[in-house]
DNA sequence: ATCAAGTCTGGAACTTGTTCTAGATTAGCG
DNA sequence: CGCTAATCTAGAACAAGTTCCAGACTTGAT
């Protein structure tokens, strides 16, 4: 670990420092758009006028409007990722601090929740050609699940819970984004579905 | 049950015999152009015209490419739940006929992967607008697991397990049509989730 | 049979994501 | 500095979802 600590995208081909700025000035405007209207609010005309750049410049750097928004939410879940890491969960089981560690996310976009609704819908909107950006986004998140768990090493087992419960958040945010269920129902499903952690790790071993 | 066997839409105002048949036309169109190409070749236009009615009268019958979709799968999902119930799942324990039911109507998908596709796609997509469709949806595929677990009376706790399942199902086939997990890997996680249900409903009672 | 209200048709028009083009700017290099 | 390739800008153009409209057709009630 040198000075060279910050390196985030080592596949595409480096970018300069005003490219590295307009990148950058794009993932905001893009949020900011998302954060009053939610998806349909973030217009990638808009975005680009907002960035100050051209709209063929925001398609070189964005493929299209999900590629962006799902870089969005990669930007949005470092964050997120970030400050759990400085307050950790604190509850005695695995499960337990799972569950409280998707609770706080949850309760993280709550207060935003037009963002959250332009992320989510992208992700699940997202085809085959975003499927590299969607996969990093998966990482993520599973990241941030074995580090509530405490895990280094999961078993197979342990792993499809986790995809398990990865698959159950994004679908019950998904409900209640839509209004078709409520935070209470959404916490009573995240703890149910945590339970299957329990059964992957018994008391032996 | 007299004469009056078939009643799917008492809520909207009882369409005529050629108004039924045109929303017939419509969705099997629309069933038609999904299985060629997905999502994208469901176009509003073409849709019209292969239903031989004018593109005002399809958004008069669907008020957007969305509810089009959504439709559409609430009519796969009645065939395919009268289907189930002529050869139900054979599995010793509730868990287990339930993960047979859903490898079942996976593998009926499959069969379609475009079709799946544009009505996977639509389903996650939806907004609020369209909250009262896909709730449908969400009762129709409830009442198909609890028809496989053999439940009249499901407790709240089951009721939620239930629900986690049906998160699963969704997300699980939006990461298999999107090429992020194979065959394998969502039948693994199908199965893993599927013992919550054992959890919910111990030898007890 | 006739009238009023509602429905359907064909087609134009509008919106927003995406693509394309010609010319200006910038970056890297000798 | 001066050249060349890559990048950026402004804006037109295209595609598909959605809306609108004027006129023709149906339906239901009298």
């Amino acid at each position: 670990m040198t000075a060279e600590a910050k390196a985030a995208i080592p596949a595409s081909p480096a970018l300069t420092e005003r490219q590295e700025a307009r990148r950058r000035r794009i993932l905001h405007a893009s949020a900011q758009l998302a954060s009053r209207g939610g998806f349909d609010a973030v217009q990638m005309r808009e975005v680009a006028e907002a960035a100050g750049v051209a709209l063929g410049t925001l398609y070189r750097y964005f493929p299209s409007k999900i590629h962006l928004l799902v870089a969005t939410m990669q930007d949005q879940l470092q964050h997120l990722h970030s400050t759990l890491r400085k307050h950790p969960p604190s509850g005695d089981s695995a499960a337990e601090r799972v569950a409280e560690t998707l609770m706080r996310a949850f309760r993280a976009l709550q207060r935003e929740p037009h963002l959250a609704d332009a992320m989510v819908r992208a992700l699940t909107f997202a085809d085959r050609s975003v499927s590299p950006e969607v996969d990093t986004v998966s990482r993520q998140t599973t990241a941030i699940i074995l580090d509530a768990m405490g895990l280094d090493h999961p078993t197979p087992q342990q792993l499809s819970a986790v995809r398990v419960i990865e698959h159950t958040w994004h679908s019950a945010l998904i409900t209640w984004l839509s209004g078709r269920a409520s935070i209470a129902q959404v916490k009573i499903d995240i703890e149910t579905v945590c339970r299957l952690i329990d059964l992957t790790a018994p008391a032996s071993d």
